[in-house]
DNA sequence: ATATATGCAAAGGATTTGCACGGTT
DNA sequence: AACCGTGCAAATCCTTTGCATATAT
């Protein structure tokens, strides 16, 4: 269980209370480096604390979802997936896809010229369909290292 | 109901037999540019073909996947899309997707360049990660037309 | 004190599976 | 004839909703 409320500033505007399932779910996301499903985080939690239920977890995803806090990604496995995201602006990163075992590795490994190039694409979009971009998603699919030898 | 096994030929090697339903949401999905999910799919089959089953095309939209012949997308509405894929080697394209009414835009407009460095930022991967890129996809999300205005 | 958040149980949707029948080879 | 493909119904799995209770402010 978190101590204190870490997070509970983080909420200023969106949200009028700030409670212990809140606190734990956004903790929990942010400690870990997986691409957890409510399922998942549900478990995580209730070994420390029985008392939450599986819906409180979508609730709150959701909400977190919604103010920004996090991430929600879908890799076409039947359940969708949360990530923290982190304060800082354009700290994109990019997704590996293990299309054998679904390993998902992080990387952020695009240099400054294609981030850019990235941005120009959007003006371009942005003029030929009139279409305003706002966020962008970039995987990669293949093999992970494991199954590349099995 | 599409005449003769227009698709048959793409088959060999990877099923036995070719049927009315496969060939049917094969050319279904190989003349809409709209990104079907399998209801909406089944459901524009059966004004056609009555007697045709939701679970047939389930499996055959599995079938079509696994043979490379179409591709599964999935944009987080909670349900699986599909569509055709060119035969063309190298025939990428990107979707636009409005975070508000849920359209989907299909464009091509990476330039030579970017598609260049794309491939530059795979062999860092492979090096980096010892992952294999077979694939990617991009996507870019934000606010179309219609949902500007409004 | 009061409006909001929670947990449980039930409902809703998408997708998969079991099985007997029908069609292709 | 033999085997594969199909349709139906039931089962699964993820997610959402209704409602009474508990809790934060």
């Amino acid at each position: 269980m978190p101590g204190p409320y870490k997070w509970r500033h983080r909420f200023q505007g969106y949200v009028c209370r700030w409670t212990l399932p809140r606190e734990a779910i956004l903790d929990l996301l942010s400690r870990t480096s997986k691409h957890m499903s409510a399922k998942e985080i549900y478990a995580t939690l209730y070994s420390m604390y029985p008392g939450i239920g599986l819906t409180t977890v979508y609730r709150t995803l959701d909400l977190l979802v919604r103010s920004g806090m996090i991430n929600r990604l879908s890799f076409g496995d039947g359940q969708n997936r949360y990530e923290f995201r982190s304060g800082k602006k354009e700290e994109h990163h990019q997704h590996l896809i293990c299309t054998k075992c679904g390993r998902i590795i992080d990387c952020s490994d695009l240099f400054t010229e294609q981030l850019e190039l990235l941005k120009k694409a959007e003006d371009v979009l942005t003029k030929k369909y009139n279409f305003t971009v706002l966020d962008h998603n970039i995987e990669f699919y293949g093999l992970c290292e494991k199954c590349k030898k099995s």
